[in-house]
Formats: C-alpha cells, sequence, structure tokens
DNA sequence: GCTGGTCTTAACGCCTTCTTAACCTCATTG
DNA sequence: CAATGAGGTTAAGAAGGCGTTAAGACCAGC
C-alpha cells in the first residue's frame, strides 16, 4: 500500500455489485481485484496480497464464514463482511470467526469509506503479516520463522530484517543504501561492509550453496534481490 | 484486566441504558464502571484504566466525537458507540475520529457481544475465557488454573498473565513491549528487566528444564513467544 | 504489627549478535 | 595478463541482551 491507495478484493457472487463496488472504490483512488466464489478470494490472496478484502456471505461455492476462518489461519488482512443477511447470529458467527466488520445491505458508501479507513488504521501497526514464499524459502512474519523446505532456519535480527525487506517485492532489486535506511534506520554513513557480511551469513544459512545463490541474487553496483522462481537454475549472464 | 474478566466503562446520559448494560455485561463476567458526561468518561479513563470504553453520543456536557477525539490523543483504548442516531454523517464523523465500532440503537444483545469480542480481540487486549493447550502445558483461564500434565502449577498473577498473553496466539512472537503493555498496563518505563525476571521465573515452574525451554522460547533482540508443538526438540534458541 | 506471598530492584556472568578489519575471489579492462 | 574495484569470506574483539539469584519493598490477611 502507498499513500492512501489501497488494494482491495471485493468478493460477491453478484457482478452488479461487483462492478458497483469497483465503480465506487476506484473513485477514492483504490485499486480493485475482483472475485466471484470463495476459492477464487483465497487464490487471490495469495497472489496479489491486497490490503483489504470485502467479502460476501453467500458465495456459490463455500459459506463466508468458512472462507473467513481459513483466511484468519494465515492472515491477519483486514475482512469487512457485506451482507443482506441481518439476523444476529450471521454477525455473530461471521465476527467471531474473525471479521473486522459487519454491515448489512444496503448501506451507505459514506459508511464503507469510513470503516474502511477504520479498519485499515487499526491494522496497518501490523504492517506485514503473513507467510512470504519463493522456492523453498518459506518466511512467516509472524512467527518470526524461516524454514527451507522442512528444516528451520535461525536467523539474527538482522538478517531477519534483511530477508523480510527483499521480501517485501520478490524480484524488485534493492540497493543497497534501500536495504541500509530500512535495516539500520539510518541514511547517513557507509554500512555498505556491514551489510556484505551479513548478507554473507545469510547465504550461508539458507543457501544449498553458497558459492552459487539461488534465493539472494547480487545485482553488480546496484544491489540484491530475491529470486523469484528459484526453480530455474539460471546461472549467470542474465 | 485479570483473568477472562474485562473491565468495561459505559457511558450513557440515560440512567436506564446504563443498568441495562450493566445487568447484561455482569452476567458474561464482566466488570463494569459506569459514566453518564463526557467529563466523568475522561477522568475514569484515567482513574481506573478500563479495558473498553462504550460510549453514548448524546451527551449532556460535550459531544461524543469530541470526547472521541480527546481520548484519541493519548488512549488507543478500544472505544464501541452506541446511539439513536442512524444518519450516516455521525457514524462517519465517530469513525473517523478514531472509534472502533459504531451500533445504532436498538441492537441484539448478542450481536453487541460479538462485537466486543472482535474489538478486544483485535486491540489484543486479550479476553479470553476456556481451555487453553499446547504440549502438556495446559491453561484454564476461567479457574485461574495451569497445569502440566497431571500437576497443577501455582503461578502469580504477574506469571499469569504473561503466559496467558503468549497463550493468546501460540507460535506468535510478542515483543516486550507488546507483553508488558499487557501486563503491566503501561506504555512507557523500561521493565524489561521485570519482564526477564518474570519469565525466569515461570520458565522454573513450567519447563522440565529451565536451561533447555521447550514451552517459553526467546527471540533474540525481539521477545517471547509460546512454542506451537513443544514435542518437537526444535533447534531454535535454546 | 506480624507473616507469607508477591513484586521490584540490583548485581553479575554468560552468550549471542554486531561491528571491524584484513584478506580473498572474480570479472572487467587497458 | 596484471591492475582495479566491487563484492564475498573469515575471525576476533566489543557491545549489549538475557537469565539468574538474592535481598529489600510492598501488600494483603490474620
Amino acid at each position: 500500500m502507498k499513500d492512501g491507495k489501497l488494494h482491495i478484493l471485493v468478493t460477491d457472487d453478484e457482478t452488479a455489485i461487483r462492478h458497483f463496488l469497483k465503480a465506487t472504490l476506484s473513485v477514492y483512488d483504490h485499486l480493485v481485484t475482483e472475485a466471484e466464489s470463495g476459492q477464487k478470494t483465497l487464490d487471490l490472496l495469495v497472489e496479489e496480497r491486497p490490503d483489504l478484502l470485502i467479502l460476501d456471505l453467500g458465495l456459490p461455492d463455500m459459506d463466508g464464514v468458512e472462507v473467513i476462518r481459513e483466511i484468519r489461519g494465515w492472515s491477519s488482512i483486514p475482512i469487512i463482511v457485506l451482507s443482506v443477511r441481518n439476523r444476529e447470529e450471521d454477525k455473530i458467527a461471521a465476527l467471531d470467526s474473525g471479521a473486522d466488520d459487519y454491515l448489512t445491505k444496503p448501506f451507505g458508501v459514506g459508511e464503507l469509506l469510513a470503516r474502511i479507513r477504520g479498519v485499515v488504521r487499526r491494522s496497518s501497526s501490523g504492517l506485514m503479516d503473513g507467510i512470504y514464499q519463493t522456492g523453498d524459502l518459506k518466511m512467516d512474519i509472524g512467527r518470526r520463522l524461516v524454514t527451507i523446505g522442512s528444516n528451520e532456519i535461525q536467523l539474527t535480527p538482522t538478517e531477519f530484517d534483511i530477508l523480510k525487506t527483499l521480501f517485501q517485492k520478490p524480484g524488485k532489486v534493492f540497493t543497497h543504501r534501500q536495504i541500509i535506511d530500512k535495516v539500520w534506520n539510518t541514511h547517513l554513513g557507509d554500512e555498505s561492509r556491514l551489510l556484505r557480511v551479513n548478507i554473507s551469513n545469510l547465504r550461508h544459512k539458507i543457501e544449498p550453496d553458497p558459492n552459487r545463490p539461488t534465493y539472494i541474487k547480487t545485482d553488480l553496483g546496484v544491489g540484491y534481490r530475491l529470486n523469484d522462481n528459484p526453480e530455474d537454475a539460471s546461472p549467470r549472464s542474465s
């Protein structure tokens, strides 16, 4: 998420409502992705990592509450339920399974936007949570757990921060300056030697062969980047 | 907050509603304090440090939104607004000024309770009643009972609170700050030494071998976490 | 005012992690 | 093919976090 723009996933089986929400939210500069089923929702959550989920309870393939429970097993993304059901049991079930808010249709657009601001404001403290993965390398931010295959890797706080930074956008190159700023919280000085040492240590912990890194790639003269698809044994000469 | 009970401050100018809420919430084992004005609310927040505020917007001395804004200047206590006003502007104003939720009277008691659970869960003030378990370590919040296997363990209130905090999300790392905030109810000061002492004591009571903790794991430089699956002789942090 | 439990403070030693510095590798290039 | 420079490796000392212990302060209930 940048600025006030949010990436919002809208799940509803009715096309009309999806389009209405997309149009409305787009006006307020949010990026909207649509899903019409529970399974699609789960897939898109992993693929696109939106900032917020707006969910209708009546889905064709699975119950909305089921979807919420599933999601809450591995993600703390804010969820706002939007439903025609006004029965108290439905609200309770949804809220207790982990929804952040519940609005009954019809609703006011202004109220929806206010509630969106609310849940996002509240959850932005726990920025970047959940599980990230590339190849066999998996990273669970909340548990501070890094695994490679089924092996648990123990990282120092600095190493963890570096890897987390790279995981923010796998494939993207982060300059030395960017990484140092994030990890050491400083804008001055030349900590590049420090960074190199830590990258080295990190590689020795996570790379099968530290001499030929598959996960953390070096971009000479620029910085480092996390490999998108480590399956490719693409050795040199990009 | 001690035990699984929440300390709730109810602000409403109508005596009848205050009493109704107090009676209702008391049934669910919550401790309720009442206020009938904005000023009284602010005073009681400081004096009693409740876990949650339920606020009516129509107050004799100042506007409800004003009260919320005031509070948000120095506290992040969960606030649920309860109001007869159903106008959208009122909802938006309340939510944007920092309320966590907004219910329109009349409301269902079940929904109110669900929304309370929701905001409390999210603010991680951490209410939970019931029995939780990991490995041989079992914790009954309501009865204040901790057992390891069939042995009953006697914990001090502080130790109990710490363990309860960790039990909130087994596996998740809680930072020192988070634990201290919850257990000692303070946002300032450096109580980390205090926490370390208590963790040590706690370990000596529940760990088979305090030198090699299986339940309470240390994440160096970060905090502590409760082990998900203590069966594994996981290699993390000795 | 005594007593037992709990909370807090302080001191100390250990151990991980951070940082530094010296040295090594490798690709590029004159 | 040696010079150069960017990046990688390694080891050792410094710094700081953590666990432990014990003693004093506090706060009931008696």
